[in-house]
DNA sequence: ACCTGAACACCGTTCAAGT
DNA sequence: ACCTGAACACCGTTCAAGT
């Protein structure tokens, strides 16, 4: 089964690949329906077959940058699992140019799938935090993460535009931010709903 | 001084004033250089003598939509400080429709003022905190409220077409998780950092 | 100071028709 | 199953010229 199929056409994931290194060689402006549909060869319209419209595409390009998978075992300690999976949800995001934007869009107009916000609130919940809890501060993380990262994405296209001082501490201010952020938010957890968890080693607390 | 110079034509502000209006009315979608121009009876050309680009107009609707002050007298306690400034803006965005997007798009595009940030780190600040945790505090809760304030206002108009259920619920959700959010930034803050408070500045602030 | 007229170089999308 | 050809209904922006 997963039949191949593969006459002579493009399929749906050709079309998502090339949507794919668009973005990242040129940016989200310049993905257009004509522009992707000249560099698989083909005619604008013949996009229509695969894709009901554009934004259907950022959607599945939003999915796919979003759900590169990457980090390494999970530690047992929630709020170290919270950092990871929000660095791991920073990296994905900065695999591709742009790559927050088309997340946040997507995000916008209520498209794409929900698993970014899920993977933050899985690891939130492993904390023993009530359903609502868990919900509210996976959204806030996920807010942050975005919002961060697009800002930075913003400043790398900029800087590289006649950047005078590209050195030292750029990168590093932003990771610090990010860092802080992403801390602000685990000790405001921390110190609110601490009592919650008993203070044992690693133990199986969860909400679901 | 300031001289009204009105003759015949518009000024600046008559532009600005019109697109503040078709945003309101028509969504961020429907706000073009074209039906700009013919709501004020004049060709599309004619904008370009008022502002550079279409960006540059999008810039200053943002800075006006924000720049609506509108809380009573301040508190002294800093973290009540924090969320009334962070409600201030959240009002001040649902003011237009839209509004969070255009801010959103601005800010992302590295235009605009930045006295959004600026309101809320002032009243960070209060709290004693160092410049550099003012700063990063601040721009972790602004992007927190400008996310938040997009989902919220584009939940409003998914729902304003064909709504079933447009009952009770959504917007106590909505104000609800808005304060969660707000809240557990101001305790991240708080339990990390309470010990830093000036002696000379105000009184001792205290947590919950 | 403020605008017109006309054009340029694009967009996303539809749809009958082809193979 | 996959695409072409041609059109429709738009965009933002420029620029010489007008008053």
């Amino acid at each position: 089964m997963t039949p191949p199929a593969r006459g002579r056409g493009h399929s749906r994931d050709d079309v998502v690949r090339a949507a794919l290194q668009i973005l990242d060689e040129y940016g989200l402006p310049e993905l257009t329906m004509r522009r992707l549909a000249s560099a698989l060869q083909v005619q604008p319209s013949a996009l229509y077959w695969h894709f009901p419209n554009k934004q259907s595409i950022l959607a599945e390009l939003s999915d796919r940058i979003v759900s590169r998978d990457s980090h390494g075992q999970a530690d047992p300690e929630w709020s170290m699992r919270v950092r990871a999976e929000a660095s791991a949800l920073r990296d994905a995001l900065l695999t591709y140019r742009d790559g927050a934007e088309v997340v946040l869009s997507t995000l916008a107009l209520g498209l794409g799938s929900t698993v970014a916000h899920d993977r933050l609130a899985s690891a939130i919940a492993v904390g023993g935090f009530d359903d609502n809890t868990v919900d509210q501060a996976a959204t806030t993380l996920l807010h942050f993460v975005l919002g961060h990262v697009s800002r930075e994405q913003q400043r790398m296209q900029f800087d590289s535009l006649g950047a005078v001082d590209s050195s030292s501490g750029e990168q590093q201010t932003s990771a610090t931010g990010f860092t802080f952020g992403v801390d602000l938010l685990v000790s405001g957890l921390q110190s609110r709903y601490q009592h919650r968890s008993e203070p044992g080693v690693s133990e199986p607390e969860q909400a679901i």
